[in-house]
DNA sequence: ATTTTTCGAGCGAGCGCTCGCTTTATAGAC
DNA sequence: GTCTATAAAGCGAGCGCTCGCTCGAAAAAT
């Protein structure tokens, strides 16, 4: 959690009034912290900075040293989801065989998204309703994933490891599915169901739907 | 319209308080419309009763002859979509054989959706971060379904259809993509995917995951 | 003439945000 | 170590404004 808030310290080192890089750290994170727990429990939009100041520890006056509007509070949030995305998935080994790749992939999201569970049911539940930058930053992350999925089955088919008709409706399939893990992620906690099953049914349900020739092992 | 009005008219008839119904009707199809634009607009908490007034053309005193707090606003909404869905998809018919009953089923929720959009977009955006009655309906609605699909994953593998290991979590994962339809609508709109495309991508896609020993004609 | 429907100014509450002030941390002089 | 000057960080009442909602009166329908 401090290492996400140094990030977004780093992001917006203009914005915040505060000098002390490690103080400004620790306050950063808990203000994180008591807003993913807030803002996922009644909205972004319904949790008032009063609600912020009570749970967070801070005044009223203290926040706007961290950020200058409740905007911006958005924006620090979501810029962190799509960084990381990037950061931990934008660049698939390039030397693994593509069913072994589509693995990767789905199981690093499962476990990116497993790891930062609050920062990504935020960033999918409130960023549709909300100012063109912050929604526009949501859709890009969203179509940058997809993206990287369409590429491994181009891939794949080009290698004879899928036979897939049509790749952009495949990975536009297959995206909803991997979201679901963490958009419903009551749904399989109530069912007992881990990320390692998960990963695994998900890649046997794609890879079976792909074609593939044979399944790949775990 | 006109016809989902009706029956919000009869399922809150005692919290409507203009008596004729013919101009109840007329009137609630109105502030449906205008209710359902705005708020897949702005979201539905951002949306103001004022807005409304004006999108609507009645005065916020005639609002409050129609619904008696903007909560019951919002179960008008959901309370009909859940309603249409039951009845619509929820008897498949049991003679058709479980690959033909799947396509019945992901088809008719193409169709109710496409022709019902504003409608479930709202449910689906707007009910997350709202009270608790209104979130268990949108919940309870979404495992119907779920268990719709379920029933016929489990009629299939006895009929040897089907070759699913486990039935729960293939309708889990199934779900998302048949959402996906309406949640990312836009999305399929740009690529100029139809309704019938998505349906047949679809059913290709979960017949080939499910182990199904042939397609199903469409 | 009476009921039915619509109107919209107005209420209190709560919003995001500001700003004059207090408290706390830091650093040089002795 | 102690004192003191200065900067840094925190405070919270209060601003202007919008919100959901009400209600007495006007308008329309019967």
């Amino acid at each position: 959690m401090e290492a996400l808030a140094a990030r977004i310290l780093a992001r917006h080192s203009e914005t915040v009034r505060v000098k002390k890089a490690h103080v400004a750290t620790m306050r950063l994170a808990r203000i994180m912290e008591s807003t993913l727990a807030l803002a996922n429990r009644v909205g972004f939009h319904s949790m008032s900075l009063r609600d912020l100041s009570t749970e967070s520890g801070l005044s009223m006056g203290a926040l706007y040293a961290y950020f200058d509007s409740k905007e911006t509070l958005l924006l620090m949030i979501l810029g962190t989801v799509s960084e990381v995305v990037e950061e931990a998935l934008g660049e698939p080994p390039a030397d693994l065989p593509p069913p072994e790749r589509l693995r990767w992939l789905l199981a690093g999201h499962v476990a990116l998204t497993e790891a930062m569970l609050p920062w990504f049911t935020f960033a999918y539940m409130q960023a549709k309703s909300f100012p063109r930058e912050a929604r526009d930053m949501a859709v890009a992350s969203e179509q940058r994933t997809e993206g990287l999925i369409a590429a491994i089955l181009a891939d794949g088919n080009a290698t004879g490891d899928f036979r897939v008709a049509d790749v952009e409706m495949a990975a536009a399939l297959i995206k909803p599915m991997l979201q679901d893990w963490y958009v419903k992620r009551s749904k399989y906690r109530r069912r007992k169901v881990s990320a390692a099953a998960f990963t695994d049914a998900l890649m046997g349900f794609a890879m079976a739907a792909l074609g593939a020739r044979a399944s790949v092992p775990a």
